[in-house]
DNA sequence: CACAAATTTGTAAACGTTTACAATTTGGTT
DNA sequence: AACCAAATTGTAAACGTTTACAAATTTGTG
């Protein structure tokens, strides 16, 4: 009825526990006959081992936890693809906590980490005081940690990351437009407290400064990562006399959302306006018109960050953090045009 | 340094592991006095306690696992978001197994199931050979199953089920169309394997059968559930003559496809062709025309699912399983208008 | 105050696995 | 055949928690 322990199918094949046990995790320390005759009566029993006896016994769990803004977005379930397939083949399960759900302070999850001893943690968000919280639990176990998607925080220095140059690409994306002729760009960002925002903006104001362009107030506003908040930031943007001819938005999902208000507003893409987005997603491509934007390399990251993290766990962390950049690309559709004469 | 125990609570309040045990648990058994002592010692310890060594005791490990085709997929990342809300309420944690990445096998699945010592498990997602496999792992531990989304198949009758009437609601979506006066109607449905896909055409079939029109060769196609299966898919369905002036696509992400290729191909959405798509996805509203389409509670159904779930756990398994249907409503948008004359 | 009843606490076993260590077997060498 | 080393197997403790059960304490009653 119950599920069959170890110890029923030592009693089978007329062996002690400690045998079985061996019998599974190191083949090699068994003899032949006994090993064949210990898996016939796995078989006959059905038996297989009850993982959450093993890690108890063994203070190992495979499991990391992973921390994201949230799965449902397009771009981190990209990347959360590259997780479980790596996560996969190193035998680790994923435990996911999103943190736009707000169902967990930053403590709890620092205390579910240790109570239910994940071997490490995959941090790919930024929440303003995690850094510092993370950390004071951190001291107790040493935990590993990688972080992934953004640059790190200075609190989590110490930490190995695995990121593209969110700088680098988001002065590739201004540059594009200015190169097309704009000198009114806007920006549509996100929350102040994403450090990956930050970055992007950031990005944004020195394509802008290097291009001998002074940022208007008003030319840039927080669209909250979503659609309907970029709607509004769009709406705020055409506000502006005279408005910006061209649009820089901190991913595609704001993208997607600015381009259908800016087409509510009577305005032609990318003639009237043009716009160009960040993470090339999956409906960029499908988009009317289709979005020009920055491709990052989401399942790589992901992987990356899962195989980096696993050798953390298994051979201890490295003396010093690595960081590790991967390569970003301008995708060039057709939401980005020459201004209007 | 190490994670500190019961033991050494105990050891500092001057009591016994089973008082800690007890006033952590069931403070109300434990005298006032004693339970001060007790979490003033937690407090100064940090103590947090193991979940695996309680899990392991307890033989509960408040884990459910979590079977979809993707989180990914728009509609299901909502689905997650509704699981995710009542298993917290609940006090559950949530792994997450997606069929579409094909890292497990039904009985690895089946495997991990009982060695993990999940609590239960919610079903979203069809596999053609799930059922019986399932079926028969299950056999050795009578444990919860519900059905999300999708009406069971008949291999898992015993078990209770959670979603909208997909078939009723694919013969409103037709029908929708058939009232603007198309009669070449044409679908693009998803994998043969997914029962989902099969309700969603059979409405089709049965409102086409109920408006006297026969179904030609060549008006249904199979469009993967994914963008670019559809894009071919309409293709396909362009290539018909007549071809059909009216298109049910059984979900949004597909409609999207379809629409992207209707348009490069040169036609008027919803001029030369109406289409019609399920789910309500998040950027349903945002295409270009913006989408008509049957939205499904999604967040309720995952809610819901999991509610039920939970009390199957603590309470036992009901006598009969039980379907509860939740109700689904047409979204018009812009995406669907009379034929040209 | 004595006693019983009720409440609170402690003792110790148990959950299923892994792993030092000891005991046994095997195989090779004389 | 006797011995030793090496290889294989068994014994038993340990991981951190919960929980029957027993023991001790408190409370209530006469």
């Amino acid at each position: 009825m119950n599920a069959v322990s170890i110890k029923e199918v030592a009693r089978l094949a007329g062996v002690s526990t400690a045998t079985v046990s061996r019998c599974v995790n190191n083949p090699e320390k068994v003899t032949e006959k006994t090993r064949v005759k210990v898996q016939q009566a796995i078989r006959t029993t059905g038996y297989s081992p009850n993982t959450l006896a093993q890690s108890f016994r063994r203070g190992r769990t495979n499991m990391i936890m992973v921390v994201l803004p949230s799965v449902g977005d397009p771009f981190f379930s990209r990347v959360m693809r590259g997780i479980r397939k790596a996560a996969k083949a190193k035998g680790y399960s994923i435990v996911i906590e999103e943190t736009q759900l707000n169902t967990m302070t930053a403590d709890e999850i620092g205390a579910m980490l240790v109570s239910k001893q994940m071997d490490g943690m995959l941090l790919l968000a930024s929440l303003s005081p995690f850094g510092t919280e993370i950390l004071s639990t951190h001291s107790q176990r040493r935990l590993p940690i990688v972080v992934g998607c953004e640059t790190v925080a200075p609190e989590l220095a110490e930490f190995s990351s695995v990121h593209i140059d969110n700088v680098a690409a988001a002065i590739e994306a201004t540059q594009f437009l200015l190169d097309k002729g704009h000198s009114r760009v806007g920006m549509i960002t996100g929350q102040a407290a994403s450090l990956l925002t930050k970055d992007r903006e950031l990005g944004y104001r020195k394509a802008m400064d290097d291009a001998g362009i002074e940022v208007q107030q008003g030319w840039i506003v927080n669209g909250e990562l979503s659609i309907d908040g970029a709607r509004s930031a769009m709406r705020a943007l055409l506000d502006q006399r005279p408005a910006p001819t061209a649009v820089f938005c901190a991913n595609d999902e704001m993208a997607i959302g600015a381009l259908h208000e800016a087409k509510l507003a009577g305005l032609l893409v990318p003639d009237d306006l043009s716009i160009i987005g960040f993470d090339d997603m999956r409906y960029a491509e499908v988009s009317d018109p289709p979005l020009t934007t920055i491709g990052q390399p989401a399942e790589a990251i992901g992987e990356r960050a899962i195989y980096r993290l696993c050798s953390e766990i298994e051979n201890g962390r490295p003396a010093s953090s690595q960081n590790e950049i991967l390569p970003h690309q301008l995708v060039v559709r057709q939401s980005v045009a020459a201004p209007r004469s």
